[in-house]
RNA sequence: GGCCCGGUAGUUCAGUUGGUUAGAACGCUAGCCUGUCACGCUAGAGGUCGUCGGUUCGAGCCCGAUCCGGGUCGCCA
């Protein structure tokens, strides 16, 4: 038995009452009532309440201990009379009778803030005392969500036959990709590690090791700004491959793990496998975006061609996608007047055009008298309009105009509340283009090792932008959770497809050097990918920042305010690295 | 790096057109109170208005610069 406690705080009932008990935790809140003091111990698992009275001396003492101090007390549990029931804790029914009452760590420095009332407190206080917001319940219900669930997948992995590999930390740095975090060795002067920004070469290593099935929730680094989604710095990833693969074996697996999981630790409706594939092309048309949330039911149509016949000066020469809305007949214009605002003001757009269909199927709306008899009844067709519905129209030139009706896409299904709250709905986005122009330049669009589709054939014969990749992105609810694909294993396809983009066989072999080697050594197919491991927590816990999900999360310029990290070092630890600091004097005042 | 929002007591905020000694709530300290559970009541302490400079008779308020926090674009194969 423990010295500190018998119980927890979270576990007394009317069964204990009678027993002599120890508990140790947070000291919340005092209610000193002058000749009875309430004290309410807080720890993991709940909040008990202890009460003290009679010898003014323990009365005096209790009451000034301040409170958060670690304490430990040792009393009698007792029912609470009826009408002094706490229905709102599981422990409400009883209380702790003091008899001992020892502080254990005494609070001696003011507290920054009020714990139980962290959630309104300015976000750079809480990260600096992230010890004490931790203390709070739901932060660290967050916590432990994440640990749970991390748990729940390495056992799933572990089930199917996956088996964890640790991948080096400090490794090399890899020239594609985002910035490194280098690291500066002290016994090679001059030389520096790099932190893997994803264990990528080495997985595919461990495939040619012959290791059939990997994974490993692998920490990654990358030196690039942070987003409310994307934490700077560090991440971590489920990452996974597999030999002798391709994408569906791939797929089975992911539909296998991440549904089951979203449904363990949720409420939410969550999709069924298999989750609907949509290729990239088909992903940015019907909604403008490659990370399309499905619980939104708008889609974007096509209608260029019916507007090249159409005389209406604003919409000639781009392209023309429609929106349409069903059962809108009750929305007053200054909601339509209110979406042309949005796109002119929030989104930059030069405007946007809507269309009521009225009972007579006749359009009303500032561009109804362009449209032709016609017109109007192969969009209707198109959309599958009826009276009642409206149309949204959006003209721009290619390129942005997917991102345009997207956004409208988005609005719209917020504005008419079509968002469900309650559903995760997964899907693939397949088919990714290999290239992509950028600056005038081929260059690959994700990942320079996916296999493309069509093989060397492709390579030869095909325009390099036609070029689709067995490259694959998992989305849920509009954010994008993985990217994987099908590796290339082939080293001929492989040195085509650099050549393409511009690279020598000899910048491939430098560069990606120990692939490139492997690979000739007899390499299997494989394929893998790699969830995002915060961001599946972040949707869980439904927050809207990833800081909300990481115990000790950095800022948004990648400083850790509770370590005061990145920090000053020595001249003697820089001279050991043989470093010398090249920093512009700050100006003298 | 660009743009947007914010920075006033320990915390959260208010602060009029630029005008006396910058306020409130919570917290804190002290006192009173034997059944509270956000206990209550009374009193008190607590401020370089992020920082620097400017305009003005006078700046929390206007102007410029800068720092910090958040969001976003770039960036993130």
């Amino acid at each position: 038995m423990s010295k500190y406690r018998t119980h927890n705080c979270g576990e007394l009932r009317l069964a204990d009452v009678g027993k002599k008990v120890t508990i140790s935790g947070f000291l919340e809140t005092i209610r000193d009532l002058g000749g009875v003091v309430f004290l309410d111990i807080r720890d993991m698992y709940g909040i008990t309440q202890a009460v003290t009275s009679g010898n003014s001396e323990d009365v005096e003492f209790a009451s000034h201990i301040p409170v958060e101090s670690a304490v430990k007390i040792i009393g009698e549990v007792r029912k609470r009379d009826e009408e002094t029931l706490n229905k709102k804790i599981a422990t409400g029914e009883v209380e702790v009778v003091v008899e001992e009452i020892e502080i254990l760590g005494k609070r001696t420095k003011s507290l920054p803030f009020d714990v139980s009332d962290s959630k309104n407190v300015r976000e750079d206080l809480r990260l600096q005392y992230r010890f004490l917001d931790l203390r709070k319940k739901d932060l660290k219900d967050r916590i432990v969500l994440r640990a749970q669930v991390m748990q729940h997948l390495r056992e799933k992995m572990i089930e199917k036959g996956f088996i964890e590999i640790q991948t080096p930390i400090l490794t090399s740095s890899s020239p594609e990709g985002a910035r490194d975090y280098l690291v500066p060795s002290r016994v090679h002067p001059g030389k520096f590690y790099a932190l893997p920004q994803a264990p990528q070469q080495f997985k595919q290593l461990l495939m040619v090791s012959g290791i059939d099935k990997y994974f490993q929730i692998a920490p990654c680094f990358r030196d690039e700004d942070a987003r409310a989604d994307r934490s700077p710095g560090e991440f971590y990833q489920l990452d996974m491959e597999m030999a002798f693969a391709e994408q569906d074996d791939v797929f089975e697996v992911i539909e296998s793990v991440i549904p089951e999981t979203f449904e363990k630790f949720s409420n939410k409706k969550v999709t069924k496998a298999p989750f609907t594939r949509i290729p990239y092309k088909e992903a940015m048309l019907k909604y403008g975006t490659d990370k399309p949330d499905l619980r939104n039911p708008l889609e974007i149509v096509d209608v260029t061609d019916v507007f090249e016949k159409l005389e209406l000066r604003a919409f000639k020469g781009g392209i023309v996608r429609i929106i349409a809305v069903h059962d809108v007949k009750d929305e007053a214009r200054s909601f339509f007047e209110g979406m042309t605002d949005y796109a002119i003001n929030e989104l930059k757009a030069k405007g946007l055009a809507w269309l009521r269909i009225l009972d007579d199927r006749s359009f009303q709306g500032p561009i109804a008298k362009f449209i032709t008899e016609e017109a109007k009844e192969e969009m209707l067709k198109r959309t599958n309009s009826k009276e009642g519905d409206a149309i949204f129209f959006v003209a721009e030139k290619p390129g942005r105009v997917e991102e345009l009706a997207g956004q409208i896409r988005t609005e719209l299904g917020k504005r008419l509340n079509l968002i469900s709250k309650d559903k995760f709905e997964f899907c693939w986005i397949v088919d990714f283009p290999m290239y992509e122009l950028k600056d005038e330049k081929i260059q690959f669009s994700h990942n320079p090792f996916s296999m493309p589709q069509g093989g060397m054939e492709d390579l030869i014969t095909k325009d390099p932008l036609d070029i689709l990749a067995y490259q694959y992105d998992l989305v849920c609810n509009g954010v994008e959770l993985s990217s994987g694909a099908v590796r290339n294993h082939d080293i001929e396809i492989m040195v085509k497809a650099f050549e393409i983009a511009g690279y020598s066989k000899e910048e491939v072999e430098t560069r990606f050097g120990a692939l490139f080697n492997a690979f000739q050594y007899g390499a299997p197919p494989h394929a893998g990918i790699a969830p995002g491991f915060d961001r599946m927590v972040m949707l869980l816990a439904e927050v809207d920042t990833i800081r909300d999900v990481i115990a000790f999360p950095m800022t948004s310029k990648a400083e850790d305010l509770l370590m005061s990290a990145p920090g000053i070092v020595t001249s003697e630890q820089l001279k050991e690295l043989h470093i010398k600091l090249n920093i512009e004097k700050e100006k003298e005042n």
